[in-house]
DNA sequence: CTTAGGG
DNA sequence: CCCTAAG
């Protein structure tokens, strides 16, 4: 299995250039009405793409509305062979023989094996021994379409996007996402078309519907739907919790306009911070504020946008907007800044602290020719003097817990105090703190990490529930790389941080193994005495 | 806001 | 650590 995916996974990246090729145009093309671009696009592209680029750039120049539908009807066809496209583009030498059958549209599902085989290798440039038919087809269309969001069920390839065959019947949605296509910019087509794949399937009486449809119109009916329809629903139910691609995956689609926005999103910045004086926002903690300002500051650039229409999706900010806009509010004197930072006891001081950091990081990339420049400076330095205290009292305190503990050696983490290109203090972890963090999953279970922070963790203000999150990943990580054996009590690298006792390890080992296996399930609420008693296990079923 | 996971 | 989708 495992091998398989990694397999696929290769695949797909020797058929990225293809891939991006096709995307690259496909935007364009749904972008802008003239085809200057596309053009120049495919010069662009035709050195790199040799033989098998140019089937997708012939399925996208020919994507006049009615071709693609045109083409779509054929495929309703019993035809056994894919259908060719109306190939009035025929520009692009695109009569290599393995990919007329990926041409235009494609219904993999009437291929047979070893066509799919071809068509496999048509587009992954490799042969393939794989029987598997629902396998080759998805691996097709994943390459083709860059997703691996792939129904299990019939669909059909177009336009480099998965289209439920069933669809077709419906030229009314059709066309409505065509024409929503040609208005909408970059971000918003890739998510659309996302969305698409994804939500399709999982919508039953959608489906439903268009099996009736299609049921009656298809020559062949789906005999096998039910079956079909039930594998896909264990697909959907199956594994764990299912991503979407994430927002910046798909702004890295497209990185072009990232130059435009940073100049408006400095200005529209400004703007932002004018809103700070609502009386909302200085009753509500910051943290609850950014959320807000952050839309607002992005629809205001929107409003008042230069005309250059830039995705919405694109001039999101990437990090928590909540930083962004605790950061920004202190570049107005108007802002609460000042009130926050006096009322603040020692929290948020760091919150703020951190935020800075991270601020500074993410601005970085940015050209800051603005005034704002100064500010932060003087900001930096304010700021690096908080941190310095701040950090003083929590070694104080860590140096305490950790004495109590157990032996530490608790080596200095803080990094120099240098103009803050730093996050969040990057504090390493101690011997104590991974003994209670062992000790509190033993306690509460893994998984349980705000309350282990809670009680656990009660005296370190810093280590958020995900960071115990993310330690005991790190500890698992590290427990199972060290081996079931019991050697290497000393750690196999030159690590600079400490290395972390054998014994440790092999608890956190213990600990996982019972974790994942017992299926116990206590009682939310209490508490059982530690150590050689029971442990809480959280539910097993999620591994 | 919490968790889970990928980066 | 960070980021962010799912809950």
């Amino acid at each position: 299995m495992l091998q398989k995916v990694k397999q696929e996974e290769r695949l797909r990246l020797s058929s990225e250039s293809l891939i991006h090729s096709a995307k690259c145009m496909d935007v364009k093309c749904q972008t802008s009405d003239s085809c200057n671009e596309t053009q120049a696009c495919n010069d662009k592209l035709q050195p790199e793409n040799t033989s098998m680029e140019t089937a997708p750039s012939s399925m996208v120049l020919n994507g006049s509305c009615s071709a693609l539908l045109r083409s779509a009807e054929a495929c309703l066809g019993p035809a056994n062979e894919v259908v060719t496209s109306m190939s009035s583009v025929s520009e692009c030498t695109s009569s290599k023989p393995d990919f007329s059958i990926l041409k235009g549209e494609i219904c993999l599902d009437n291929l047979s094996i070893r066509e799919l085989q071809e068509a496999f290798r048509a587009t992954f440039g490799r042969q393939t021994s794989v029987k598997d038919k629902l396998w080759l087809k998805r691996r097709i269309t994943m390459g083709l379409t860059n997703s691996c969001d792939v129904p299990t069920t019939s669909f059909v390839i177009k336009d480099n996007k998965v289209v439920h065959k069933e669809m077709k019947e419906e030229p009314s949605r059709l066309q409505l996402s065509q024409t929503e296509a040609g208005s909408m910019s970059t971000d918003q087509v890739t998510d659309a078309t996302i969305n698409n794949s994804q939500t399709l399937p999982s919508s039953p009486t959608d489906r439903t519907e268009d099996l009736q449809v299609s049921g009656k119109q298809l020559r062949k009916p789906f005999c096998e739907y039910d079956e079909k329809n039930e594998n896909l629903q264990m697909e959907q139910f199956a594994g764990k919790r299912v991503r979407k691609p994430t927002r910046r995956y798909i702004e890295e689609l497209s990185e072009f306009e990232t130059r435009e926005c940073t100049a408006k999103l400095l200005s529209s910045v400004k703007n932002s911070g004018h809103c700070q004086s609502s009386p909302k926002s200085r009753i509500r903690p910051v943290r609850d504020i950014g959320s807000q300002s952050i839309s607002f500051s992005t629809r205001q650039d929107s409003l008042g946008g230069f005309g250059i229409q830039v995705p919405y999706v694109s001039r999101v900010r990437r990090g928590r907007p909540r930083k962004n806009f605790a950061t920004l509010m202190k570049y107005h004197p108007s802002g609460i800044a000042s009130n926050r930072v006096k009322k603040a006891p020692r929290i948020p001081a760091m919150q703020q602290n951190s935020e800075i950091g991270s601020r500074v990081r993410k601005a970085r990339p940015l050209p800051m020719h603005t005034p704002q420049r100064n500010f932060v400076d003087e900001i930096g330095k304010r700021d690096a003097e908080t941190i310095n205290s701040d950090e003083e009292q929590d070694l104080r305190l860590e140096k305490f817990d950790a004495a109590g503990d157990n032996t530490d050696n608790n080596a200095d983490t803080r990094p120099p105090l240098t103009g803050g290109v730093r996050r969040k203090h990057h504090r390493a972890w101690t011997l104590g703190e991974v003994l209670k963090l062992v000790d509190g999953v033993a306690r509460y279970g893994a998984g349980r990490w705000s309350e282990i922070r809670r009680l656990a963790f009660a005296s370190y203000s810093y280590r958020t529930s995900v960071d115990l999150k993310d330690k005991w990943r790190n500890l698992l990580r590290a427990s199972l790389a060290q081996g079931p054996t019991d050697r290497g009590a000393k750690n196999s690298r030159k690590h600079t941080s400490i290395p972390i006792p054998a014994a440790i390890l092999s608890r956190v080992r213990e600990l996982a193994e019972m974790q994942s296996q017992t299926g116990i399930e206590l009682g939310p609420s209490k508490i059982t005495g530690r150590g050689g008693g029971i442990v809480q296990e959280k539910g097993s079923g999620f591994l």
